[in-house]
DNA sequence: GTCTATAGCTGGATAGAC
DNA sequence: GTCTATCCAGCTATAGAC
């Protein structure tokens, strides 16, 4: 690697701090006008510059956007990565839920823009929504090498804890009434998963609904 | 009643069928544009008039947001309402989470305008929200009638429904990925909820998460 | 790179003639 | 009630001086 000089390594870095800031600033906008709230002049006075020069340092308020994806992804995979003590199933499970809800909870903009598709114009890009990938695969790998590996117990599962997250964010902010259901929840997921298989086949897909 | 003479009568009649005209473009307009891409403008074009006659009929965009909520809640009320063929614990909550998950599906504005807080500004008035209400409520009461009434059961059920329905919507629109878990997953729910209860008393608030 | 100033557009809502 | 015309606020983004 010798494709710069010490000089534009400087640059560079400074450049990439100035971003930073920016985008911190972008964080502290949509803590409070909402993620579908950030207008450009109120982002740069929280930043305490003016808009010509944010468009110095992103060339569109999408990038901005994607930026924050790109943070928030890999907070996300950085929250789930570390190793987990628990070796039974029963315990993986439940600390990998309890991690994914807690990430979710902690910052509901956070959650929104990696989560759900609320912005409207705005689609991340492949760069940003690697991390999100990757810690998601991970998730999956460490489910699977629990015993939870069929494709159908993994979209119940997603689906049982995004239900709980939206459920507790829109019902109940701030409050616990869905949280506390959590281990219930996956007692009921982990024995349904640990049953013997239906005689008749009556799932994976022989039977249609209704 | 003696409020109005015939003529009073006739004027409200063509007043309210020129409002329903109104809510009706809407709901074509946000079919296309979304339910946050509604602008009074394009309403104006598209119920074939011009902005200022909207606001002879409705006092502002919430109050077109509202009538469109009300029509929401009245739909969702009527297909949840009719009496239920089946009797087993079972087949009665499959019907019910089956038309949930139908009428959610059938149109996707209007679920979130009746189950998200997607719309900015939006609050539904208490007229418009009863409706929703009463129809819960009678799927609360139908559901209790067969067995499930533990509240935390019924949060755990909405739960699931809405997860289910979500992440079908934002992650497979159209197909049915989510959507043929549901017999799999109220099976699950039912198999949880008639199980005995725990020694220990390791749910109902005794033990906090971590 | 950073500013002042503003272009260009779209939104909700209204004045006033008819 | 319905129109033409318009106001005013907010937005993203840019031109051009320094």
């Amino acid at each position: 690697m010798t494709l710069g000089t010490a000089s534009t390594e400087w640059r560079q870095a400074r450049r990439q701090s100035a971003r930073d800031a920016i985008v911190d600033a972008a964080w502290a906008v949509v803590a409070e006008a909402g993620l579908a709230g950030l207008s450009m002049r109120d982002l740069a006075t929280r930043a305490g510059t003016t808009t010509p020069t944010l468009y110095a340092y992103f060339g569109s308020k999408n990038a901005i956007y994607d930026a924050m994806f790109g943070q928030a992804a890999r907070a996300f995979a950085e929250h789930m990565a570390p190793e987990y003590q628990e070796r039974d199933p029963a315990a993986v499970v439940r600390e990998s839920v309890g991690r994914f809800v807690a990430f979710s909870l902690d910052d509901v903009p956070r959650y929104q823009l990696l989560f759900q598709r609320t912005v409207p114009g705005f689609e991340p890009s492949p760069e940003s929504y690697a991390y999100a990938v990757t810690a998601l695969d991970d998730t999956r790998g460490r489910l699977a090498r629990v015993g939870i590996s069929d494709a159908r117990h993994l979209d119940m599962l997603t689906a049982l804890v995004t239900g709980l997250v939206d459920q507790q964010l829109s019902n109940d902010p701030g409050g616990r009434r869905w949280v506390r259901l959590i281990d219930e929840l996956i007692e009921m997921f982990l024995d349904h998963c640990q049953r013997p298989e239906r005689k008749g086949g009556s799932h994976h897909g022989q039977r249609q609904n209704r």
